[in-house]
DNA sequence: TTAAGTGTTGCTCT
DNA sequence: AAGAGCAACACTTA
């Protein structure tokens, strides 16, 4: 689940509860979340320091401490943050948990263990380090620097929008989503595309991300509070298509299940 | 067995 | 020939 509306939704909600707290203590729950330190040594770190402010490029969360130094967050494909009081309330899966010294806990709730934690010193080293491109969302992201990232791509539109290095914060959901509302077929050539249809297709990702956002993205309420038009709550094999009440098809892209409407999103050439 | 994440490997194409 | 694109597999849990 997480890409970017719903790391952009943890964002809000560490913001919302968590900052300016003093960590008393630090439990790690699965040190394999933990990447480039040891849970000791984390401890150590943390301990006595707050978070300051928060950031975020794609789906990685960054939390500012009071050293200077960055908690980094990636929840890998599931995943969320929980904040709670009592230790009764404590998720299942919690791989990291801070305790404030106020008595309010945070905890790094993540099932599988694909999530990662670190602890760094130079944010915009770990983002060159983790070759991620600009933020789907970046202010800065205009259509003609989205159309120059694309300019010259090869393969497929949907193999791209799914590019961390090229574009970070797009994973297979929403990337599906976008497609969908786009009227894209995932497989179609970014080459074949032409400027107005690029033009197009970022107003439909801003759009889509935007939505996702402001409806509650990472919540379970997400799919009922979205546009009656939106894949994502049919998104299975075999549904009706939102738009056209067509069957809606699954294909391998890039390795991943894309859900798509063939009516809706048809191939731009024959085969 | 499949899944919303990334990383690595090794092949093909240009 | 180097680099891009892509598929397969690995990791992990339910």
């Amino acid at each position: 689940m997480p890409e970017l509306p719903d790391v952009e939704s943890f964002k809000r909600y560490l913001d919302a509860t968590s900052l300016h707290k003093k960590i008393k203590n630090v439990h790690v729950g699965n040190a394999k979340v933990l990447r480039g330190i040891s849970g000791r040594r984390l401890k150590e770190a943390l301990r006595g320091r707050s978070m300051e402010e928060t950031s975020r490029r794609g789906k990685h969360l960054f939390a500012a401490l009071d050293d200077g130094r960055w908690l980094t967050f990636h929840f890998g494909m599931t995943g969320r943050l929980a904040y709670f009081k009592s230790l009764d309330d404590d998720p299942e899966h919690d791989r990291l948990r801070l305790d404030f010294d106020d008595g309010y806990h945070l905890a790094f709730d993540n099932q599988r263990l694909f999530g990662r934690i670190g602890l760094i010193d130079d944010l915009d080293a770990f983002i060159a380090s983790q070759e991620l491109g600009p933020d789907a969302m970046d202010f800065s992201l205009d259509q003609d620097a989205f159309a120059k990232l694309m300019d010259g791509k090869q393969g497929g539109i949907k193999a791209a929008l799914m590019d961390q290095s090229l574009l970070a914060g797009i994973g297979n959901i929403y990337a599906d989503e976008i497609l969908f509302q786009a009227k894209l077929h995932p497989d179609t050539r970014v080459q074949d595309l032409s400027t107005d249809a690029l033009r197009k297709l970022y107003r439909t990702m801003r759009r889509v991300l935007r939505v996702a956002i402001d409806r509650g993205a990472g919540s379970e309420e997400l799919v009922d509070r979205l546009p009656k038009t939106y894949l994502l709550p049919h998104r299975e094999a075999g549904a009706s298509c939102p738009r056209c009440k067509g069957t809606i098809k699954t294909i391998k892209t890039a390795g991943r299940t894309s859900y798509y409407c063939p009516r809706c999103q048809p191939k731009p050439r024959g085969d």
